[in-house]
DNA sequence: GACCACAGTATGGTCAGACCATATCGAACC
DNA sequence: GGTTCGATATGGTCTGACCATACTGTGGTC
């Protein structure tokens, strides 16, 4: 087998060619979120293809955050278009933590990174602290570690928001997901968490006065405190 | 209809069900990659569904870049577990760039955000910086925008290789697929890129010497240098 | 006229079965 | 031993049907 000369009739499969039709529309027609797409057998029909290559390429696009189905009848139903990154990155981590494509490690130097910058951004831009405040109130009246960590995520996630960039708030949220179940166990094996709440308030108090170094070392040396093993 | 005591029978599509077997089998059986699914129609009666369903699930898998699909017979055919979250990540900012969910300014931002993290870490390990010379090289020898681009992006992905940390580098490649087209406009408009190069050398030099600090302070100015419109 | 019950209908979700394309395997043949 | 070619296992696609859901409009009732 030379293979020479010999062109392949087809080389994407169908629900590519689905995929990348929706894409072009989506780019040369302006849609945005909260426009619709055609009707699944509609858009059979307009593209020539089976309903089954439009769902396949449908679901690729549901995992992507980029559309919401709904069934039934209105304005409400069919496929709608969305921006929402949020749940494909946290099930992309979730997954490839399960396949150890990727280390808890990893995760958690990736929050790290992110945590300083967003903090140094915040402060920089005296940023909206209300719903950095109000998650600390929520921690101190959590009666459970899965509580605690309920409200530090909200506070981590809100310095993240606070930093304008809504792609990396969207990571953010993610790793905080993906990190869940360890950062509670962290919390439990930690006991108390009054140091906690006091990096908290350092960090918020440096966010407000905008001292953005400060900031940065607050986020650090809290991390260093919540998950001790991973900086020894 | 006042919905009182009546639960729904079920809450979760099909496909989703195959999609947390799976996952259930992957953590319960510690499957890795390289490991194989079982086939299309086997699953499908293993689980009691239709192929279409088990199909719509693949999708979804595939979409992740956890599972590749190969037709025909052998060991490498079916759908056989990877762990590659590049085309995924790529693809979700395309997407969501294209629906105006996300702005090129935030996509450049992050990608800031990283490279600074990633020289410093880079400088801090004294990291092996034989693949940043090869792009280096590459550089010079590029004769048009699109070639220069290309190498410079192979440089800009090093570093964040060079940081050890596989997430916050499948990042990197997914933020410099997604700005290809925008930075050889940027490429384009700049006319001359020996500066870029000189940043590129310098950059290269500090990590070399494991300073880190310096290093943060080249790709600081070597993305001013770029993209200027962003940084006044 | 206001309200309510109900049939109609458009939508996604699922299924079954068929056929095609691809790639390996294996037996028959030279 | 090598080659050829059919058998087979796999994903990819199509068709057509049916179910579940949720709005829409119609008609009746008060």
């Amino acid at each position: 087998m030379d293979g020479s000369g010999w062109r392949p009739v087809k080389r994407t499969r169908t629900f590519e060619d689905v995929l990348a039709q929706i894409e072009r529309r989506i780019t040369e027609d302006g849609l945005t979120a909260g426009d619709r797409l055609p009707a699944e057998r509609q858009l059979a029909e307009q593209l020539g293809v089976s309903r089954s290559s439009v769902r396949e390429a449908m679901r690729v696009l549901e995992t992507l955050g980029v559309v919401s189905s709904q069934a039934g009848r209105g304005p409400d139903a069919g496929a709608v278009l969305t921006s929402r990154p949020d749940s494909a990155l946290t099930d992309l981590l979730r997954l490839h933590l399960g396949l150890a494509g990727l280390e808890m490690r990893e995760v958690i130097g990736t929050r790290q990174m992110i945590e300083q910058w967003a903090a140094a951004q915040a402060a920089g831009a005296r940023a909206d602290t209300s719903a950095l405040a109000a998650a600390l109130a929520g921690m101190d009246a959590a009666g459970s570690a899965e509580e605690f960590v309920e409200h530090d995520t909200a506070f981590h996630c809100a310095i993240a928001d606070a930093s304008g960039n809504r792609l990396i708030a969207a990571i953010m949220r993610s790793l905080r997901d993906s990190m869940r179940i360890y950062s509670v166990e962290a919390v439990r094996r930690l006991g108390d968490t009054s140091i906690l709440r006091a990096d908290h308030v350092r960090i918020l108090a440096a966010i407000e006065r905008g001292a953005a170094d400060e900031a940065v070392a607050a986020v650090s040396e809290h991390l260093a405190h919540a998950y001790p093993s991973l900086f020894t």
